[in-house]
DNA sequence: TCAATTATTAAACAATGTTTAAAATATAAA
DNA sequence: TTTATATTTTAAACATTGTTTAATAATTGA
């Protein structure tokens, strides 16, 4: 009879190794260049064995992308200590470029790819990516707060911030920057964070942050 | 020994035709839910005659990635008469948005979709895209030597506010905004580029931009 | 051990992009 | 006009995709 908490814990264990092993192969050979049979030889199963732990395809594709959300607001969360909200909007810019950056797999199901956005919003699940916002949101509301950000309304401003990083990183990720060597991208995006984080302060605020 | 000349002008039209009809079919039904069979009928003829006018459907892609890049460049081009560079980069990126959320197929082969932009740079075809670019870069270089963004590089001014412009329609096209009314993003848009263009330019100027 | 539930599979289905070889058509020369 | 040549167009087939189904194998509880 105790025996059924094991099977689900077994069917658990086999919903991560599919997980696994599809972003395995994704990050490998590119999201759309991975079919459901690749993943099922991987595993040594039979295709249709991954119709019995996932509904179809994007239910995959889904569980990939929420996983990715944890990993960028466990991210953000190290970024609680710092008090000063400009200094922290500055390190959050740079710290979701890095992640972008550094899991453009991830990066791509959780903000570019289609056929995820519609699904995102019918289970409760979005919260991850309403947490991350948020956290944003506070951020620029305290800058407001302070005065360091002037004029503006809150969502709005959020919405610029986000605008612009998530632009910089669908546009690497997406070839559109692929005339310029990788290292000049680079470069200029620590410039265009640079820029952005000094000249959208309030003057006072700029020549106190100047490093 | 003259019907050369008709013949070309034929395979010319069967070209735009074709071009025109996955256009039409792209923007009724999306554009991962048209098949090269679905063109085919629509104009009347078997899948395979695709393949005496276009490479692949790849090829028909990016067809119309050029018509979209010409559009965009007619109507920045409409900017030319505004003397003063932070008025025209305002109404750039208004410009840009509007082209974005009116044309939010095009924009989405031009800027977002895979597969297209590893094919950008073979042929000389990208220099609409580039012109596009170096129009803005020029502004903002304006901008910088008016005084009015001040402390910056070119480069990656430029970037940001391609990024910035780029994010928000991104994010909007690929759904990543769908928790809120269309009215509401469009008012938050709005907001977001009023933020941009008065906050980034120096003091003297925004006050002088003013409306 | 035996019945019942569950997991797994092989096979088939429909749809996709693309290729090929044959048929239809148009062209140029006789 | 007739004939030979080149070009379009097509039907059919191929390989690959996601997914479903009905049968098989394995596991479970009694």
């Amino acid at each position: 009879m105790g025996s059924e908490d094991r099977k689900e814990r077994e069917k658990l264990e086999m919903r991560q190794l599919i997980i696994k092993t599809a972003m395995q192969l994704f990050t490998q050979n590119g999201i759309e260049n991975v079919s459901m049979r690749a993943i099922a030889e991987k595993i040594e199963y039979s295709p249709g064995s991954l119709y019995s732990y996932f509904k179809d395809k994007g239910d995959i594709i889904h569980a990939i992308h929420t996983e990715g959300f944890k990993k960028l607001y466990a991210l953000q969360k190290t970024l609680d200590g710092i008090g000063n909200p400009v200094e922290k909007l500055a390190k959050m810019g740079e710290l979701y470029m890095k992640f972008a950056m550094e899991n453009k797999d991830y990066y791509d199901l959780m903000f570019i790819a289609k056929g995820v956005g519609d699904k995102i919003f019918e289970k409760k699940e979005w919260d991850a990516g309403q947490r991350t916002y948020d956290y944003l949101r506070e951020t620029v509301k305290d800058c407001i707060a302070r005065g360091n950000i002037i004029n503006s309304d809150v969502d709005a401003a959020t919405f610029a911030f986000w605008g612009f990083v998530h632009g910089m990183a669908a546009l690497i990720i997406r070839g559109r920057c692929a005339m310029m060597p990788d290292e000049v991208i680079q470069q200029t995006v620590k410039g265009s964070l640079h820029f952005m984080n000094t000249n959208l302060m309030s003057v006072e605020q700029r020549v106190m942050s100047n490093e």
